[in-house]
DNA sequence: TGGGATATAATGGGATATCATGGGAAAAAC
DNA sequence: GTTTTTCCCATGATATCCCATTATATCCCA
């Protein structure tokens, strides 16, 4: 599987840990991730998360912006707030109490995959945050411009 | 066989399995899809399905677009709410429940061929779906301008 | 063109592997 | 020396693999 996608609940134990779930693992370990990265999302009260590939990605992104413009600084705070956490032979990471009390997770984690990236979110908000996504792309009329087809144009 | 046709009712065993039916395989094979994919639908009380390929162009599309944008993330709804299901040996996936509870499917799956894509439905809903769709067809009196001819024009 | 023989398909069930999770002990940090 | 983290093993649930059975379709040859 070469993307992250659907979404596991899964178990914060006492200690702090929680299971990556098996196909996000596969999907990390094919983009030789050294483990993964995590760090508040701005938008929404929920976590992001991705693989080394992806922020090497946003990385180059942002250099590419004007050096000192506002811009650039904003989306600097990105990787000063990213954590990067190694995942352990049971498949689990340990999670960080600062990221956790953002995203207001007790004790179950939402993993959300989003294609390059995924999102971590306490279960209750995840369900409102979808319905109201889905509402708004059923009131919009959905469409998928389509890569590399005739419709794309 | 390259595309999804015809349509076919298999049964879903007690550990919710389900035959996917052999000509679908094979076009799924033929994209070298390592299995297939299912979401449910927008639009209709039904599992929308395809292989790899087409999320694969889902996902480069969407990543196309503005990372944080609006747009982006209202189609990344549908890859949070998607399935990748393997097919075993034997042909078979394992349904997931809150999918078949999604289009109401208890003990049989119709299997529908749409080209590129398949849907999965409850029989019953199906067929009533089905006439609804060709009455309405009928009435409107249907054409259908082919790609890649003269008429296309 | 029959009509039996041989694939292919769908389905069922038991055995095995994988996954998520919990807890203890060793190692490292403070 | 106490806390925190990492490693290792145990467990239950569930998915996966493997084999058997049946039905249908395809093939082959008289």
């Amino acid at each position: 599987m070469a993307v992250f996608l659907s979404t596991f609940a899964n178990k914060v134990d006492r200690k702090g840990r929680v299971s990556v779930p098996a196909s996000f693992r596969s999907v990390l370990e094919r983009q030789a991730s050294s483990g993964l990265i995590l760090y508040p999302s701005f938008k929404h009260p929920c976590i992001d998360g991705c693989g080394d590939e992806r922020i090497q990605e946003m990385v180059d992104s942002i250099d590419r912006l004007d050096a000192f413009s506002e811009e650039a600084e904003d989306l600097q705070t990105i990787l000063a707030d990213a954590r990067q956490l190694t995942i352990d032979g049971d498949g689990r990471v340990m999670m960080p109490k600062d990221l956790l009390d953002y995203a207001g997770i007790s004790d179950t984690i939402m993993f959300v995959g989003l294609g390059k990236s995924f999102q971590l979110w306490e279960p209750d908000a995840y369900a409102a945050h979808r319905d109201e996504k889905r509402k708004r792309a059923r009131d919009r009329g959905i469409t998928l411009p389509m890569a590399g087809r005739g419709s794309d144009k």
